[in-house]
DNA sequence: GCCTTTGTTGGAAGCGCTTCCAATTCACGA
DNA sequence: TCGTGAATTGGAAGCGCTTCCAACAAAGGC
């Protein structure tokens, strides 16, 4: 049998101080001379060390209970894989640090929405909340989250969520760049922009980033038209063919997500049109549809899961690390072109 | 301020004896009198007592630690819906029971699949692995694990795997028969079935079900048309002009999972054919595609999410409940018709 | 040069639970 | 009636960690 894993007074031993110190250095804890923590962390490599969140999270009192808050109706899409891979990534954080996780569907119509957030901190006693869009932009929601002593991480804000607490999210206008370029480098010239509601403000970044690829190339504005969907597969159906019939006649179009991408697949396929050989076309997020539709969708991927466990990470060290009081941060994520079947050549 | 949980030593003092037969009583453990046992449920309802899964497991030794197996390739399809599902339902599981888990990916073509899963009872110490198709079904695989003293699940275990080791799923058969029987209240009469790939169990188990609905009403195997696809969106593209086409002219398509259904529903488009008027079409599982098809898919829920917390319940049991050596046990989940768009009155 | 302040470290008590072991009770046969 | 083994119960140690508090050293302030 393979020995134990090692606890924290093997490292206290080993690197000669007490089992305190080590807890201290653990926790970013204030007061230990940089010798000694040094010390102490190089016991931990050599030991290959981790604390045992049980043990921590018993001794530690407090809830250790983190809420996960979404502004959809769980009802009417209880299986989105956006919630989904959020609340996985979440939980995944919540195992490796020792921390219970609730999550909850507050739809944005519900009159008592504030109270029922609320109600998360005062009757759970959860210790920190992690919201979604919309509720990351609601500024005077996350103030008064915070003013009763619960910390605060917003997924992707846009706006008004920025300053005010820790944010999560990846460079949705980087994103975008990066979708043009490959496409500019596929010899395409002439393009379409399928985006999002007005004000929904990750999707008008995309743009941005479009935009910024086609310049740098030399095109502008007279090469590009754009239109604004809702990011339903609907969507996509109803505004293909006003692009297809477009004078300008674009050989690659680019969707603000996978749902309007995959309608605009499906009108494309019944004109005969072939893709990627005549059309190009890309989504964005990379959720199972892009696999699923046929040809399997090129497209951005948005590491959602990784967004819901930094969530809890930034919410663990808020409430134990050295971070409590420090300056809202934002966690930007890497995001990566995924070359899948849906992008090619321009005719 | 609320008061705090309610711990053991409160159940103990409340009923009047020791901590230590609390605990017994919690576990199910021998030796204990039916008085007193009951004595103790009772303040255990009264105090509305719930254990700390941190405490227990803090005290109770052991890893702790359970291992999910799927055998995709992780690479090939980071963003199933199937598996992020599972997984979060079996972290959820973790959660509320003080255990950890890993989730372990295992194409099948590995050469060393077998000392894969081997590995992680022997190097991280898992006391409980929860195998998915087609590792759920492998007899000689599950044989070997529990022979190495660690406990197993197999998730919609379709033969081999059903008596040898604890096992959660649904009922196929019933599935299909509901979805049937409603399109057959719906007045439908000339069906056409879009099957999985030969010998996937659970597949084939919901064209049983259709078939049974279509004898209750009266219908026999000259009203139906079966095809067999691979469950994929293509294969549904694929197969559906020649139902459209057969001289049986169905008026409802039934088909094994949402992907080939939303893959039908895109030829359907294509050719003119209006969705659910003049004709309906069904999938099967419920994933997000589902929902971002037009018309939104009617479908059966499949309740994964509900499957990988039991799983997890079920190896809790075995590890600590008076269950470690019972007999293995199918635990059957409820399932439900999820009634969108794509079911109608027959034309 | 002595007293306070500030910074750094260790000792020890417990968090809520399981479990080993000892103590007690009970039922029976001799 | 007493002894014996089995059934039942309780005492106490300790899982691995955080944290309160005391101890001590170094650094200023008068």
């Amino acid at each position: 049998m393979t020995a134990r894993r090692p606890t924290i007074d093997d490292v206290a031993r080993l690197s000669g101080v007490a089992r305190t110190t080590v807890s201290r250095v653990l926790n970013d804890g204030p007061n230990v001379r940089d010798e000694v923590r040094a010390r102490v962390m190089e016991a931990v490599r050599t030991l290959d060390y981790k604390v045992n969140p049980q043990a921590r999270s018993l001794a530690g009192g407090g809830s250790r209970l983190l809420g996960l808050v979404f502004a959809s109706d769980l009802e009417s899409e209880p299986n989105s894989f956006y919630h989904s891979a959020l609340e996985l990534g979440a939980l995944r954080g919540c195992l490796e640090l020792g921390y219970q996780l609730v999550t909850r569907h507050i739809p944005l119509q519900s009159a008592d929405r504030e109270q029922q957030v609320y109600d998360l901190i005062a009757t759970q006693r959860c210790e920190g909340l992690i919201f979604t869009p919309p509720y990351s932009d609601d500024a005077a929601l996350i103030a008064e989250v915070l003013r009763r002593g619960c910390k605060v991480v917003s997924i992707s804000p846009g706006g008004a969520g920025r300053g005010l607490a820790d944010g999560v999210g990846m460079d949705d206008e980087a994103g975008g760049y990066d979708i043009a370029r490959r496409l500019i480098e596929l010899g395409h010239r002439r393009f379409a922009f399928m985006g999002g509601i007005e004000g929904h403000l990750s999707a008008d970044r995309r743009l941005d980033g479009l935009m910024r690829a086609l310049s740098e190339a030399g095109l502008g504005q007279g090469d590009l038209i754009q239109v604004r969907g809702d990011f339903t597969f609907r969507s996509g159906v109803e505004l293909t063919p006003g692009l297809l019939d477009d004078p300008l006649h674009p050989t690659a179009l680019v969707c603000a997500n996978d749902d309007m991408a995959a309608g605009a697949l499906s009108v494309v396929h019944g004109r005969g049109v072939k893709v990627p050989q005549d059309l190009s076309v890309t989504g964005f997020d990379d959720t199972p549809v892009s696999a699923i539709v046929w040809p399997p969708l090129t497209t951005v991927h948005q590491p959602l899961k990784d967004m819901g466990r930094r969530a809890v990470a930034l919410l663990a060290s808020r409430l134990t690390g050295g971070r409590s009081e420090a300056e809202p941060e934002f966690d930007c994520l890497d995001h990566a072109v995924v070359e899948r079947g849906t992008a090619a050549s321009a005719p």
